[in-house]
DNA sequence: CGGAGCGGGATTTTT
DNA sequence: TCCCGCTCCG
């Protein structure tokens, strides 16, 4: 370890250092005891920019929970002037009880301890109308935007085939990510969309301020904006906040960053901010919504002077784990360099196990969790983390055959589920009237004869007349427009909502609600239904009501589930988790099962086509991850054939597993003489950068050359072949997409040819990613090292 | 208003 | 292959 800061570091400041050597001399606070001499350094370095690169299972929260309990122990800002960000509630919710947990009940409820969302709208509430917006404005979900974003298309007079939603939302998302508004939106990129995306993007935001609503994105640049344009508000912030810290900096977008620099500048003053960012930029995996591992990479620069402080003692994982997980990241190139050091023993060695395809591969697994489940072994010690959700259902199947407890880690959660989301729309209709998406939403559901036209009735007339829809409703009954059965209809929802209005102050919001859905039929429709999961659904009503008796108020409410969209499912029983790599950052188990390590599904072909030399490193970090989830035992598994889009592929073992260390690993013969061998040379036969896998020799396993395994293993090598994810320009697209971000050859409007697509015309150029709308198969990115000119 | 029949897509996902 | 969302028809 070559730390240019030797510990215990002397800390900048006299104020500082004095009360912090006084605390020392006392013994030290009780909390400081038992941290590591980085760890503490971490804690006690408060003056000016400080990066702390934690590495996985090095003590990350509990630093930040303690330097955040030691600036409020030293009385060197009150709670109110700590800003403390995260990326998720959970986090969030777990640094405030950590936080209790330290320094008693002295301290109540940090205000600025949040996500980068819930302090934004904090910020925003308060200061609305200097962004034109109104102080109750309502936070779209994604549901809400891909309907208000359909609208747009429809009113572009787009086919709403060939332009879906779906996908305006994610350049949408992405500029917004890149603290892009319409205006700056880079040439290349607004042509993307059928060469409308930024004025799509543009009305959509005039929408959006006339709905007086915001979507994710908007909180932040929003807030920016405010910044921007009102020096003393910003100022304000500014003095505000005299310690920052941020938690997972490597998962911050540029809209992000450009935030926290803002409170982070510091004009007039010759102080620097005492900003702590502490992440791992091993450990980004979110590059694909937008996250910038070049902020963490960047932070010296950014912020001179920065004291950055490297935790590299694992307290997590034996060092068999950790001298695999450390010798496969050490692949990457862009990375700031850690090493992790054991702290225990070497433990066993990491399993690699073949099995001859996916089922097999849950059987084993299976298997294994059993054996050690009769050796005494909790399931909730367990975890298998797939690649890709797809890979669950083999696991869940063979687990029900089993009688295996387990559960799902992720997945759909509470708030997204429709019959959660329409009883939310019914309450949002009544609390905010103006709340036209929620109140089309329900409009018709359960049905009572509104149908689409009387619905695009009330629509033309809300525009027009630049009234809220619900309002529009009201009048349009008192016209000869409607016809008299939907006038009907209407009147009586309008009356609804405006009676449920009437009571909003008068009980409990959750028996408000109870009554809501009630009257409006909205019980009795899940009621009829037979479906199986009606009763479910049901279910689901009722936790929401009683979820609800928490809040003061309903407003309360409503911006509490537009921002928290988890629950927490307390589940007390012994299970085996299954989750996605994705899902487990964070967590760790005792034993880990990694499935599907093959050449296509991990690394995964799209990401490493669409993102070149970037993808491939993701990928890597993603496997690093895994890895060090494990704290006794990780055992990685190939299949050698896999159902791909319903075909069986054969697979290649993935390049991952030949950059494993050799003395930390052992490959399990599974007895079923399927060794090794089964995979040929990987890529298109270049002979490019990857040799042949080890996994592709019989050593160390010699012995079972003439073995049927062996055999069927050549027949299946001969067909690996022909697989298409080994045929996809996987070596060139390595070599040539090497620098993501310089600028392409290519430009609007030229015709290309791509050997899948077929022909096509560019209609965006984003660096070195090209939009091309293919004769045949319609718009898609691609990168320009996979397309030539026609 | 519901069900059949179709075409397209098929990583990762928080706020 | 399988799942979804959408359309069309009764």
């Amino acid at each position: 370890m070559t730390d240019p800061h030797p510990s215990p570091a002397p800390v900048p400041s006299a104020r500082q250092g004095g009360i912090a050597a006084r605390a020392r001399a006392a013994a030290g606070p009780a909390y400081l005891q038992g941290l590591n001499p980085e760890q503490q350094r971490a804690v006690e370095t408060l003056d000016g920019p400080v990066l702390v690169l934690a590495g996985a299972g090095t003590g990350k929260t509990r630093v930040l929970t303690t330097r955040l309990a030691h600036i409020l122990t030293l009385g060197l800002a009150r709670p109110g002037q700590i800003l403390a960000v995260t990326f998720t509630n959970k986090a969030a919710r777990e640094m405030k009880e950590r936080i209790g947990g330290l320094i008693g009940e002295s301290v109540e409820g940090m205000p600025w301890l949040g996500t980068f969302h819930s302090i934004c709208v904090k910020i925003l509430r308060r200061h609305a109308e200097l962004v034109g917006l109104k102080r109750d404005f309502t936070i779209l979900d994604v549901d809400d935007q891909i309907r208000l974003l359909k609208q747009v298309i429809q009113a572009a007079d787009l086919d709403e085939k060939r332009w879906p939603a779906r996908q305006l939302a994610n350049f949408i998302d992405g500029w917004k990510n890149k603290a892009l508004t319409p205006d700056k939106v880079p040439s290349g990129d607004a042509h993307a969309f059928a060469g409308k995306g930024d004025e799509l993007y543009a009305t959509y935001q005039a929408r959006l301020k006339t709905l007086n609503a915001v979507d994710f994105g908007d909180l932040l640049l929003e807030t920016i904006r405010l910044f921007k344009e009102n020096a003393d508000v910003l100022a304000d912030f500014q003095s505000r906040f005299r310690y920052m810290l941020v938690d997972e900096y490597q998962d911050t977008n540029v809209a992000q960053y450009l935030w926290l620099r803002l409170l982070a500048q510091r004009t007039g003053e010759d102080e620097k901010a005492n900003l702590c960012c502490v992440g791992d930029d091993d450990q980004s995996i979110y590059g694909w919504r937008g996250a910038e591992v070049d902020n963490i990479l960047r932070f010296e620069a950014d912020f001179p002077g920065a004291v950055v402080i490297r935790l590299e003692r694992n307290y997590r994982s034996t060092s068999n784990i950790l001298d695999a997980a450390s010798h496969l990241i050490a692949h990457n190139e862009g990375r700031l360099g850690k090493t992790l050091h054991g702290q225990g023993e070497a433990g066993d060695k990491v399993t690699v196990t073949c099995a001859w395809d996916s089922e097999e591969e849950a059987r084993l697994i299976g298997e294994e969790i059993e054996q050690l489940q009769r050796k005494g072994e909790n399931l909730d010690e367990m975890a298998i983390l797939v690649r890709a959700s797809f890979q669950m259902r083999e696991f869940e199947d063979r687990f029900v055959t089993l009688g295996l407890p387990y559960r799902v880690i992720g997945g759909p959660r509470f708030y997204e589920r429709a019959e959660i989301r329409d009883a939310i729309a019914y309450l949002r209709a009544t609390a905010q009237p103006a709340d036209d998406l929620a109140f089309e939403r329900i409009i018709n559901t359960p049905r009572r004869g509104i149908g689409d036209v009387t619905v695009r009735t009330i629509h033309d007339v809300a525009r027009s007349r630049g009234i809220p829809m619900m309002q529009a409703a009201l009048e349009l009954t008192e016209s000869e427009d409607l016809k008299a059965r939907a006038r009907n209809a209407v009147r009586n929802l309008v009356t609804d909502f405006a009676r449920w209005r009437g009571q909003l102050d008068q009980m409990p919001q959750s028996e408000l609600a109870a009554i809501i859905l009630e009257e409006s039929g909205y019980t009795e429709m899940w009621q009829r239904e037979r479906s199986p999961d009606a009763p479910g659904r049901l279910e689901n009503l009722k936790e929401l009501l009683r979820s609800m008796e928490e809040f003061d108020s309903l407003t309360g409410f409503l911006e509490h589930i537009s921002l928290v969209m988890d629950t927490e499912a307390g589940d007390q029983e012994d299970k085996v988790s299954l989750m996605t790599l994705h899902a487990a950052k964070g967590l760790e188990f005792g034993t880990v099962f990694l499935p599907g390590w093959e050449e296509g599904l991990f690394p995964h072909q799209r990401s490493m086509d669409e993102n070149g030399r970037a993808g491939l490193e993701e990928e890597r970090r993603l496997a690093y991850v895994g890895l060090t989830r494990a704290k006794r035992r990780a055992a990685l598994y190939f299949a050698t054939n896999r159902r791909i889009h319903g075909l069986w592929q054969a697979t290649a073992a993935s390049r991952f597993l030949d950059e494993l260390p050799e003395a930390n690993i052992e490959v399990i013969d599974t007895g079923s003489l399927r060794t090794s061998g089964a995979y040929g040379p990987r890529g298109s036969g270049s002979g490019g950068t990857y040799g042949n896998s080890r996994f592709d020799e019989a050593e160390p396993f010699a012995s079972t050359y003439s073995t049927p395994g062996w055999q069927r293993a050549k027949k299946n090598k001969a067909r690996a072949a022909s697989n298409p994810w080994k045929e996809a320009p996987m070596l060139e697209g390595e070599v040539l997409a090497r620098s993501t971000g310089t600028a392409s050859a290519y430009a609007r409007g030229e015709r290309v040819f791509h050997q899948k697509f077929g022909y096509g015309e560019i209609t965006a150029v984003d660096g070195n990613k090209l939009t091309v709308d293919f004769d045949h198969s319609g718009p898609k990115r691609v990168l320009d090292s996979f397309v030539e000119r026609h």
